[in-house]
DNA sequence: CGACTGTTTGATATATATCAATAAGAGTGG
DNA sequence: CCACTCTTATTGATATATATCAAACAGTCG
């Protein structure tokens, strides 16, 4: 595994800034760090550490004690929910440069997993939070992403509590993408792109089954609004018509 | 209306501390003030204001800049999103100290609306960030409760989107008899408490018709499990059996 | 008392879940 | 490169929970 550390010892640039690792990191604008300047982001570094995460693997769990904070480098993470009986409910979806974890909370209630393979820089959360205390600047960037999620979640409680399956189905297609911004061979055509989820997480996310949403698809599929070329890949043909399926707020 | 600031003018203690105002405030110690020490609420009061709302009165609009912060006094508003063609999502309550606003946001999505007459603590957000922002412990108290928000809106999407309107009714139930703590006779009996929110309003916020609240209600009724004096009125006969019916994680 | 708003109850419709089978990929090892 | 297993996706038949439509029934406030 690939240790940050390490690099720090012998490439930093004349303002103590680990040049291989930060300066190089694809999210650092996007991230919470981009608001640091050097001698901040040096000084987070060295709480620092970059991890792999494999399918499926997790690195908080709902009621435990939260250890870490993190950025996300690459990859999809789920924050997730279930019923004692094993009903799962995505509650977030974590992208690259999002920010994982509640400095100066005990407990997550939640569990996060990888998706895919995804790569995080990580920190200890006692660290963190160390940290956080003597730059207001930065804890404000966090209150303002946190402000960010709760917005996201709360539009998402009115997906679930108050709209149809094809309003979810649609709605989720154009997030997407947003998203992933898509390939299209001719500027306001057909626009193409790979969905980073599985259908049975697609349902998850959307409080739907998984039949309830290959079903929707191919709805979709059939009304030409959009294609399914196989696997994962998605082509929006009718973008508006599927804005007006979307019907949201 | 009340003027907080005619009261400073006349009464004060030697600590500068609004004397009449907000060290009688029946929230204090349990709202965002409560981390204050006396020289900073001196400093903070003076920005606030008391305001009156009358039920239906709103104080922030989806879609609109959002003015103000506020801290609640009494009543409880509800936070909430709407599909355009109508349908409303309640996607937040809001109790006696809780806070209102998202500083450093310039827009906010969602409409806050009293759901009885209420009383707010009213600060302009330009005002209020400043305040914050040569106050770090305080900007981490503010954290906190968005993040425990943010748990809240979550853990309700499980409700929302896998959860049947048994569970949903019986989690409310709980949450209510929380929330009032309610009167009862004798220790481990029945306990009695007003509902604050109509049918519609407890079906808008379970992603519920008001019809299904209504009939789920009188389920339990018949079984023995509540009790349904009139009104909104409710006596929780078998607490260990509601939990069993919410089933929750 | 009578209009009004909110609640309960009933009959029916419908969207989505559930159960079940098939199909299509994606790896894996011979 | 071809079976073989595994997982994931699609499609079909049916069940069921909840919405919808409709009416009766309280309370409440002029």
């Amino acid at each position: 595994m690939f240790d940050s550390r390490t690099t720090l010892a012998w490439s930093q640039d004349e303002h103590g800034v680990p040049a291989a690792v930060c300066k190089d990191c694809a999210v650092r604008q996007d991230s919470l760090c981009g608001t640091l300047g050097d001698q901040d982001l040096s000084a987070l570094h060295k709480l620092g550490r970059r991890r792999h995460l494999h399918r499926g693997e997790a690195i908080a769990w709902a009621g435990e004690e939260s250890r870490d904070c993190a950025n996300i480098l690459s990859g999809i993470l789920k924050v997730s929910a279930l019923t004692h009986d094993g009903r799962e409910q995505i509650v977030g979806l974590l992208y690259p440069s999002d920010f994982v974890g509640q400095p100066f909370m005990g407990s997550f209630d939640f569990t996060v997993t990888a998706l895919g393979d995804a790569e995080v820089c990580i920190f200890p959360r006692s660290d963190f939070e160390r940290f956080l205390s003597t730059r207001n600047h930065l804890t404000q960037a966090l209150l303002r992403r946190t402000f960010d999620t709760l917005s996201d979640a709360r539009k998402r409680m009115l997906l679930l509590g108050r709209q149809s399956a094809s309003e979810r189905i649609a709605d989720f297609l154009l997030q997407m993408l947003d998203r992933t911004g898509g390939c299209s061979a001719s500027a306001g055509g057909p626009v193409t792109f790979d969905l980073p989820l599985s259908r049975g997480a697609i349902a998850d996310v959307l409080g739907l089954t998984i039949e309830t949403v290959s079903r929707q698809m191919t709805k979709l599929k059939i009304a030409g609004v959009i294609g399914l070329p196989g696997g994962r890949t998605v082509t929006i043909v009718k973008r508006e018509e599927l804005r007006h399926v979307a019907n949201a707020a």
